[in-house]
DNA sequence: GTCTATAAATAGATAGAC
DNA sequence: GTCTATCTATTTATAGAC
């Protein structure tokens, strides 16, 4: 096939829109391929003239999802205001942009190689941001995989705990400490 | 019904130790009931007079999962020592018992309230332990909460990476500055 | 309590009209 | 390219024999 048109290609951005919104919701397995043409309005049939199988949607959602989180800015990112925003339970709630690093951790770690790739590329896009804006002292790299785990693991637990009142502390507690670990290696 | 038998007692424990094992490793979602019955030697009907759903079976799981887990031993826990196991390429691979908390953190956040409020039971547990073991100064809570982030997502975060090199650097990175955790609230 | 067989529902993927 | 209709497979849960 030559080119798909421009209509083509804004329609699949739709649907893969749909799909990071609900997948990052509700999870892989939990959402049908019918719900994410209803969510881009169209209709079960369409899909598959734009992906051959659901796991395909799921690689290109996963990838396609950092584009939209607020790790978007490729060029200059404040990462203290980064960190805030992304350990913040509007985050947590998905009332903005969801990270799939932490929404779909352990659902990714049950999916193939494939997705898993997908994954690793965005996981090492977001270190890469946080080593841009940072000193490169030796121990700059095992901060910022400790920054990384802090960011994500405190979303992920975040979004699976029923108290609102623990998910407030931790995620305090997760941004304070962040902050700590900046001002450390910015000395 | 009065008292279930001690036979039927030890059939449903290792139906739920399979659940663990299975659940933890391929997600709720992709392990059928047949497939945790078969792994208890047993078939799909006789699931139902130990459940009544598999739902409940996710939530029993959760809860027991706990016990065989490296944060077992409610009594004396060596912190350092746990933290080492805990991030260990071996825990990630599933070579000792999995931590529901690490590797079921995004699968249980799709999931109703029973299943969280039983995560949440879990994590308090946690948190519980390194609370019991250090020093209680005010910012120890916080450091606790800091702790379990990187810990569980440490693990998470490792089990959706595709490549080994980046899950050791990122495994001892928790690992090393969840050592300086200690210390500094130790002294 | 456990088995085999089956009911009932869901969902991924395909076929063919427009 | 999108629609409706359908095929096919899977899976939760139940029924009834042992």
């Amino acid at each position: 096939m030559p080119w798909p048109t421009e209509q083509k290609q804004r329609t699949r951005e739709r649907i893969i829109e749909s799909a990071v919104k609900l997948f990052s919701a509700q999870g892989f397995d939990n959402v049908a391929i019918t719900d994410v043409m209803k969510d881009a309005q169209l209709t079960n049939g369409a899909f598959y003239a734009h992906f051959k199988s659901k796991q395909e949607l799921y690689r290109k959602a996963i990838t396609s999802a950092i584009k939209n989180s607020a790790l978007a800015q490729d060029q200059e990112v404040d990462v203290s205001k980064l960190l805030a925003d992304y350990l913040d339970i509007n985050h947590v709630q998905q009332k903005t942009a969801p990270c799939p690093l932490a929404f779909l951790a352990t659902d990714v770690a049950t999916r193939e190689k494939e997705v898993q790739i997908a994954y690793t590329d965005v996981y090492n896009n977001f270190i890469n941001i946080l080593n841009k804006q940072l000193s490169h002292s030796l121990s700059r790299k095992r901060q910022n995989y400790v920054l990384s785990a802090l960011m994500i693991g405190g979303v992920a637990i975040s979004r699976a705990l029923s108290d609102e009142k623990i998910v407030l502390e931790l995620l305090d507690a997760c941004k304070e400490y962040g902050d700590e670990l900046l001002v450390e290696s910015n000395s």
